[in-house]
DNA sequence: ATTGAAATGTTATAACATAACACTATACTT
DNA sequence: AAGTATAGTGTTATGTTATAACATTTCAAT
């Protein structure tokens, strides 16, 4: 196990510092668990803290990585699949398909669909939410006879700053 | 190894025969490899077969089993894999990423920018392309300074088939 | 015939995810 | 306060999806 090294250098490399941004979603996030009586545990606010703080989609076993050298309690992967499993259903994160990565939220339940910009060269995501984008996927949709539950919408590509590098 | 049963029950179930839209689809494919000299094996042609008549997403161990019982050679993952990869690169068949199968492509190489339903009930899906969407998509993404190189989009849901039932 | 590149065969293992069951904490009832 | 039901967690094992690495074969071009 390889473990340490690897994880000080994700630290280190992706350095979970308080954004403004990430300070307001786990500020949202908690009042949203209080209102709604969810019960959001240490392991769950830990791990979505991690998450939310990385600023890059994660790797489950990345956060299991990280979540374990943070706490110093050895975790199993049920436990980071579980609490992956709540904030998802709650809306807290999202998983991208594409590339197996879990991503924050910036907006915790209140826009239901959003897409994914990421980035394939520094690897950062952005969250958008396009109404106008969204009402066409439903339009289109249902002119093909079909009712939408949910959508997956991910479009990788290169951002503006490596770009211009 | 309970295969036989299994891909037994998978062929009987699903059916593999020819619909003019399978056969104009591999006619087309047929005639792209000609065209743009693509070494079309018989593993990749056989696979890509069972990919196009299965008419539902198709997991990649399935599709091991289905070829494996087909050619009657013991078949390895990597050998599904690389003739995936081909057939992906060349825009014969596709995959879902929200569900981690594969799907053959009724337009090979016609559009580039594809969206899929798919339908939680029945299990089938329909590939579709609307410009106006696609479009619509490049420009949400460019107004946020990105430069798109490739889409993810598919949607789950009930289609008219099943509603009606 | 020789050689070089692409395709395939084979073994092993990496990467991603969940089933199943035991145990613990909490909060709800009487 | 004791009982009990439920949600959450710990732990082991295993299931599922995908690829690395290297050996062998095929086949077209020289």
């Amino acid at each position: 196990m390889k473990v340490k090294f690897y994880v000080v250098w994700l630290i280190m490399k992706f350095n979970l510092k308080n954004t403004k941004e990430v300070q307001d979603s786990i500020a949202r996030v908690l009042e949203i668990c209080e209102l709604n009586n969810l019960v959001f545990t240490e392991i769950r606010q830990k791990i979505f803290e991690i998450i939310i703080k990385f600023k890059k989609p994660m790797k489950a076993y990345e956060i299991l990585d990280v979540f374990t050298e943070f706490t110093g309690k050895r975790a199993h992967p049920p436990t980071i699949y579980r609490a992956i499993d709540f904030l998802i259903e709650n809306g807290f994160i999202h998983k991208l398909n594409s590339i197996n990565s879990y991503v924050g939220c910036f907006h915790p339940k209140v826009h239901k669909e959003c897409y994914f910009l990421i980035c394939k060269i520094c690897n950062i995501y952005k969250e958008c939410c396009d109404k106008n984008l969204t009402e066409n996927i439903f339009k289109s949709a249902n002119k093909r006879d079909f009712i939408v539950s949910n959508t997956t919408l991910e479009i990788e590509g290169h951002c503006n700053d490596c770009i211009q590098k």
